[in-house]
DNA sequence: TGTACATCAGTGAACGCGCGTTCACTGATGTAC
DNA sequence: TGTACATCAGTGAACGCGCGTTCACTGATGTAC
C-alpha cells in the first residue's frame, strides 16, 4: 500500500534531475541575499534554499565568485528594466524620461537593497567578466543616452551630476537613511524625488 | 653571551601590558578593512595584525560587532572632520559652505572608502549604539545647519538633494565607477565636483 | 621604603561550527543503431 | 520499437581551514598599610 507507486506522472519535486537549477540557485541566491545578507552568503546555504546537495551549485556557477557574478549581471538587468518601466509610464519629454529613469533607479534600491548593494557596493563579483561588465556599461550607457537627449551633447559631467543624484537617493533609501522622506506616503515621496532629481538636470 | 640580559630598559614591544590597546586595535581593524575588505573582516585578523593574541579584542570589544561599531563610530567622527577641514579652507558663503562641505564628504569616501562603506553601506556595526547613533547624527545636523544657513529654514527636502548629490558622488568614487571623473587631474576633478554640487543646492 | 594584595590586561589551549572544495559515485536523459 | 552506450546533472562523504567563544591562567600595575 503505502510503497505503490503513483500511476501517472506526478510533478513533484523529489525529481533526480532539477531541470531548471540554475535559474532556481539564482532565486535562490537572490533571496538568500535580501534575508540574510551579502555578509552571511555562502554557497552552501544558497543550495540548502534550493533544496539540493551542498556541491551541487559548484557544478552550474564554479565558485561562489561566479555565482555572486551571474547574480550581479542578471542584477543590471533588472535595474535596466525597473528604469524603463518608469519611463515607459513618464511621458517623452527628455527632462521628463530622466526623472523617470531616476525613479526606476531608486524604486530598484528601494524593493531590493540586497540585489542593489551587490551591483553597486560590493567587490565580491568579477565585475571584468563579460557578462557583467556588458550589464554595468549598459546602464551607464541608457543614463548616458537619456542626458544626451536633453542635452544634445553626452556631456560626462551632465551624466555625472544626473547619475549621482539618483544614485545619491537610492543609496541612501537602500541603506534606510532618508528618515525624513522614508515616512511619507508613496505618492508625496516621489514627487519629493522627482523635484530633487529635476535639479540634477541641465539646462 | 647571547643570553645576556640588556642593561638599560629598551622600550621595543614585548610588554604584556600594551597600555594603548583600544586604539591599537581601531587602527588595525581600520588598516585590516581598507586592505582585506568587511567581508574577511575578523577579530583574529586584526589581532594578528596589532600582534596581539586572538583573545585580545574581545576583552575591549566584546565580540566583532562590538569592534565595528566602535570603528563606525570612529569613521563618522573622521567623515564630519573631513568635511569640516575643507569648509575652513573655503569663504564663508553660506552656497561656498555646502560646495565645500560636499568636497569634503567626497574626499573620505575617495581617501578610506572601506570606512565609507563601514558608516554607510553594512549592516554589521550596530547603529543603535548610542556612540555610533550620535555620530550619525551629528553628521546630518552638520549638513543641516549648512543648508539652513543657506535657505533661512531646514526644508528636509533641501537637505535631501544636497546631502544625495554629495552622497551620491561618493559613493560612486568609493567604488571607482566614476571614470570619467576619475581620470581627471585633481584640481580639475574638484572644479568638476564643485560645479556638479553647486546645482543641488536650493535658491 | 617595603610588603601584601586586589585588580586588570592579555594569553594560549581547547571546543564546536560552517564553510569551500574534492571526488568517486549514481541516477536520468539523449542519441545511435 | 528496443537496446546499448555516452553524457551529463546532481549526490554525499570526506578533508582541511579559519572562525568565534570560552576559560583557567599569568604577568603587570596600582593601592593600602
Amino acid at each position: 500500500m503505502e510503497t505503490e507507486a503513483p500511476l501517472c506522472a506526478v510533478p513533484e519535486k523529489p525529481r533526480y534531475h532539477h531541470g531548471a537549477l540554475h535559474d532556481a540557485l539564482l532565486a535562490a541566491a537572490e533571496a538568500e541575499l535580501a534575508e540574510t545578507g551579502l555578509e552571511a552568503f555562502s554557497l552552501r546555504r544558497v543550495a540548502r534554499r534550493a533544496g539540493v546537495s551542498h556541491a551541487a551549485p559548484a557544478h552550474h556557477f564554479g565558485d561562489v565568485g561566479g555565482l555572486l557574478t551571474a547574480l550581479a549581471a542578471e542584477g543590471f538587468r533588472q535595474f535596466i528594466a525597473a528604469m524603463t518601466a518608469q519611463q515607459a509610464r513618464a511621458s517623452r519629454d527628455p527632462q521628463a524620461q530622466i526623472v523617470a529613469a531616476g525613479l526606476g533607479y531608486i524604486a530598484f534600491a528601494t524593493e531590493r537593497p540586497a540585489l542593489f548593494r551587490l551591483i553597486f557596493s560590493s567587490d565580491r563579483p568579477d565585475f571584468g567578466a563579460p557578462d557583467l561588465a556588458a550589464g554595468s556599461a549598459q546602464a551607464y550607457d541608457h543614463l548616458s543616452r537619456l542626458v544626451g537627449a536633453r542635452t544634445g551633447g553626452e556631456d560626462p559631467v551632465d551624466i555625472a551630476a544626473v547619475w549621482a543624484m539618483a544614485h545619491g537617493l537610492a543609496d541612501l533609501m537602500a541603506a534606510g537613511r532618508m528618515d525624513a522622506i522614508q515616512h511619507l506616503a508613496p505618492a508625496d515621496r516621489d514627487r519629493a524625488f522627482a523635484g530633487i532629481l529635476a535639479r540634477s538636470i541641465p539646462g
